[in-house]
DNA sequence: GTCTATACCACGATAGAC
DNA sequence: GTCTATCGTGGTATAGAC
């Protein structure tokens, strides 16, 4: 840190994280232009490239500020777990708790980026830009890693390839939630959004979740046929 | 109509909505330019502003032109199910399976749209663009409505509501499938992508989502008794 | 070191010539 | 039907004020 600046000081740079925060959330990232996020922050133009350098280096900031504390805290909550459990293995819904309810604690605390964040981490995964392909993949690894193991654990039958996909679709759960509620309301019926806090909906998204992950097998996953299956039997084509 | 154009006609319109599919797949669509557009399909710039009147008319047609014939065909499979079962409620994962077939077949014929159209569709599932957020659901109702019906059958003691949410998951690990595998290699110990083919992946997603939709119900489907957060305290058993 | 004014080129879109 | 010229706006770079 060099010398303090005089004034309104760090203000700028955080008002210029904030204010980009809300628009990549309400529009996405290549749809929100700096001169509407540099508006709303009420800072001149040029200064996003003075404390960022470019909007690439932004957004990327925007996720590191906020997905550093969230994955550290789900590594803690399963940390807790494990050594609750004294080496063995945990159960599945334990496991699908310590990824969302972290998320669920940041959605509330509004000082910690609120929901806000959360959309905009949900969306951002299907977002083709490519430097978000390649950040967000940097901070998940090590969650990944470890939860990985711990869902090996808790689902000795299931093959390593097959886990990995369950993982996928477990993701794709909770990223279309986080995402969501506004962004289709598909099943239009009853009125999704707003219906039902976080903690409900974390309530409802936990048990699927959990049931997909120690569902039967399919088929035969790779050799070993365990064709002990108890439910529905696949239709010939 | 109007009069037949004389020369290369009807090349241009087909070329550009080709194009675009492609491009809005790869890149989104606000990162998308008309000039890539353009350029790819080895027209004029004001071709597209001639054919379509505006960019956001160009991806309603490019949806447009896909989704209805994939979402006939979800219907016309869940018919086929629904008079075989003669009035009686049908397995949950046949019915999970008349809305994942379709789309694999989609994936699989080149001259339909292809891998391509399937990719855009579920990223454009979590884009912010309004006017995508307002025609996907026109184009799903119908589906939405007749799939929903058949899983209150098949599942008589799930909530109407509890049933919304749990769809709502479902879409989300479909879409997150068919956009992802490169969106995000998370789980990277295994290589996702190319190793399976689409009917595998299929295979796969199925068993998951049914179990997920026949998921034991949260401790209470409308009333809540609980205590929370602060930690992880639900069911230290 | 922090911020502002301003200039630059590419983009989306359109009007009007051909 | 097609193309060119043009307008407003986007991200970025820089020069210089405090």
């Amino acid at each position: 840190m060099p010398t303090l600046p005089n004034r309104s000081l760090r203000a700028t740079r955080d008002r210029i994280l904030a204010a980009a925060e809300r628009l990549f959330m309400e529009q996405g990232y290549s749809a929100t232009s700096l001169r509407e996020i540099t508006a709303k922050a009420r800072v001149n133009l040029a200064a996003v490239n003075y404390h960022f350098g470019s909007k690439e280096r932004l957004v990327r900031e925007v996720f590191e500020r906020r997905l550093g504390p969230l994955n550290a805290a789900r590594i803690s909550m399963l940390d807790r777990l494990e050594s609750a459990a004294n080496g063995g293995p945990l159960k599945v819904e334990s496991i699908v708790e310590a990824i969302v309810m972290p998320a669920v604690q940041v959605g509330r605390e509004p000082v910690a980026g609120g929901a806000a964040f959360l959309r905009l981490l949900g969306r951002a995964i299907s977002e083709p830009a490519s430097f978000l392909r390649e950040i967000l993949p940097a901070h998940y690894r090590e969650v990944i890693g470890r939860f990985k193991q711990a869902f090996a654990r808790a689902l000795p039958d299931i093959s390593e390839q097959e886990l990995a996909w369950r993982m996928h679709f477990m993701f794709g759960a909770m990223s279309y939630t986080l995402a969501g509620n506004d962004a289709l309301q598909l099943i239009g019926t009853c009125r999704l959004e707003g219906s039902d806090s976080p903690e409900a909906i974390a309530r409802r998204l936990i048990p699927f979740v959990a049931a997909g992950l120690q569902a039967p097998l399919p088929e035969s996953d790779s050799k070993r046929t365990r064709k002990h299956v108890g439910g529905i039997s696949r239709k010939a084509a």
